[in-house]
DNA sequence: CAACAAACGTTCGTCTCACTAACGATTTGG
DNA sequence: CCAAATCGTTAGTGAGACGAACGTTTGTTG
């Protein structure tokens, strides 16, 4: 095999066979530095922190989800509440029953359209709520940790901003065609 | 608490009967702020960009992971690829198989330790590795488009910067107990 | 008014991702 | 020499995001 091509041997040097790579994985730097992979790689660690921290008081990122809309927008169909949540909305069905479960909600036919579910937040569910809101604080200050304030506003508009651009493209795309 | 039992009617007004939400989701600001959120919400699209994009060259993220871990550090074995790539080593496997089945790579038992593979890259695998990476640049475009030049470099550095203090504090954290 | 289209809630299934558990084979270290 | 660790592999789990299809109900239109 003449490599005529590209006839890199590995500079960086493989650690051959003395002392393979204990310790530091080594990972490449057209790896490391792909955004993309630092956002998955982030985001699992992310999802992992506040999946442990909301399990710790019996709760899923969806209630927070599901509670907050219906505090800030009232009471809605779960179609509406998919919308305004995000959650798939044959997802909403169970994280309902969950909430319905722990008398957070609670969820009605409506009168009015009797396709739909008229569902409410409970006195409970508010106190929930803002129970689940100091706990995210809490652990988004884990999240965060080694950014300052300055840097953590940063960081949620750079987000926020290539967020938006793309749910707007997809939008425009699936809605479009 | 001052404020009895929090008896907030939604002061946001929701949309009631009359016009519904369409066009506009109406997300709760707390919702949208959350860091978690963000980031869960983009890398979902970030993702599917990528993936979409790797599947029309018939590839993966793990190829690219793998076969850029080659390159830059030479042969090894799965369980050597798998720490540095950051795959599992029991996704390793699959993986492995897609990439000889298209002849990038090479897998043979290693003589000197016959637990293990030795995967060697191949010539085909470096010039796929080549286009992989132009294809991965331009989606990359497409990722950061919103973005100057400079907050780019802001925004992986933020990424970076996070990612690594909690890659560090979950190892400590799995290996100290 | 009849007929068709659309929305709603629900169930079921698919795909990806990260990860655990266990196995047989092999190598290494005390 | 024996126990412990490593390696590759298979199988399975639990999220998460999503699509397809259903029966029911509402709306729209000819």
């Amino acid at each position: 095999m003449s490599r005529a091509e590209t006839p890199d041997p590995p500079e960086n040097a493989a650690p051959e066979d003395g002392a393979p790579d204990d310790g530091a994985p080594e990972t490449p730097d057209r790896l490391r530095r792909r955004a993309s992979r630092l956002l998955s790689q982030l985001t699992t660690q992310s999802d992992r922190l506040i999946n442990e921290g909301l399990a710790r008081v019996d709760a899923r990122k969806w209630h927070y989800a599901v509670l907050a809309s219906l505090q800030e927008y009232g009471p809605g169909s779960q179609a509406t509440l998919s919308r305004r949540s995000g959650i798939h909305r044959s997802d909403m069905v169970g994280v309902l029953n969950e909430l319905a479960e722990r008398d957070l909600v609670e969820r009605v036919p409506d009168p009015d359209d009797r396709r739909r579910n008229m569902i409410t937040i409970s006195a409970r569910g508010r106190r929930h709520l803002q129970h689940l809101d100091e706990v995210l604080d809490d652990l988004h200050d884990d999240l965060l940790a080694p950014l300052n304030p300055a840097e953590r506003d940063q960081f949620t508009q750079l987000l926020t901003r290539l967020l938006d651009h793309h749910t707007r493209t997809a939008r425009t795309a699936r809605s479009a065609p």
